[in-house]
DNA sequence: CCATTCCGACTACGCATGTAAACCTTTTAT
DNA sequence: ATAAAAGGTTTACATGCGTAGTCGGAATGG
């Protein structure tokens, strides 16, 4: 196997990261338009929602699609692909790889509600078959 | 509440991550020892195992205990509260705060062995108590 | 005692990141 | 048509991080 990157370029920061979420959360949207929604949740200014933009373009994790002389940018990598790749990165540096101790030190947090509890329960259910 | 970091100092870096590892696994530890466990793996110099020592002694993760002349390093935050910082930190930033996804993102990526569904399963029905 | 060594402290430096201003071109409103 | 607005590109700059060299003092060996 080899990189396990799907962006071709470098890793996502998480001021770029917020940028992203916005994008995936509704598709291809102009610059002004992610600024509106980055910008109430951090307190940005439009200059650097323009500098996270280039950066992700230039990082291949975003396309853009020039509408009249507008850019419209969408995601190129799938929020599930980051959303994995991130959470394996944790898993491996901070236990060893091993799913189980996260859920331990979470459970031991009282980072789990009961829907959560529910919910994996499910999960394990369903892959047990 | 106030912040919810355990060092009053700032975060630790992935790099300074290695050699705390290292710190949590055998207590009162010499720089050269330090060196010697943390260049087994990455591959880097006295140097640098000096200044990210340095640094976490600054940032309030580290204390030092005269010996001699020499310093001994311990650890002054323990790993169960980093961990577990950490761990809700990527569960706040890419899951919303909730667990569950999480657990169904690893499921999907196939990261979670049998030996860990049993464990989450024995955690599960521990928790239901 | 003097040279070498060991060690911690200080300095260095390039790259990523967070944050933003300045600039240039094109469109739009007056 | 001309000024203002909008939008993308370039440049900027402080901080953090990864990585490492140098310095000065103490210990140790001869």
């Amino acid at each position: 196997m080899a990189k396990r990157n799907d962006a071709p370029g470098d890793r996502i920061s998480e001021a770029e990261h917020a940028v992203m979420e916005v994008l995936w959360e509704n598709s291809p949207m102009s610059a002004s338009d992610v600024c509106d929604r980055v910008c109430a949740q951090r307190d940005w200014s439009m200059p650097t929602v323009k500098t996270l933009l280039s950066r992700l373009v230039s990082k291949g994790a975003l396309g853009t699609e020039p509408l009249g002389r507008k850019f419209l940018y969408h995601p190129l990598i799938e929020r599930s692909d980051y959303v994995g790749t991130e959470s394996r990165r944790l898993v491996d540096r901070l236990f060893g790889g091993r799913a189980a101790p996260l859920f331990a030190q979470l459970a031991e947090n009282e980072a789990l509600s009961d829907k959560d509890l529910d919910e994996i329960e499910a999960l394990l259910r369903e892959m047990r078959r």
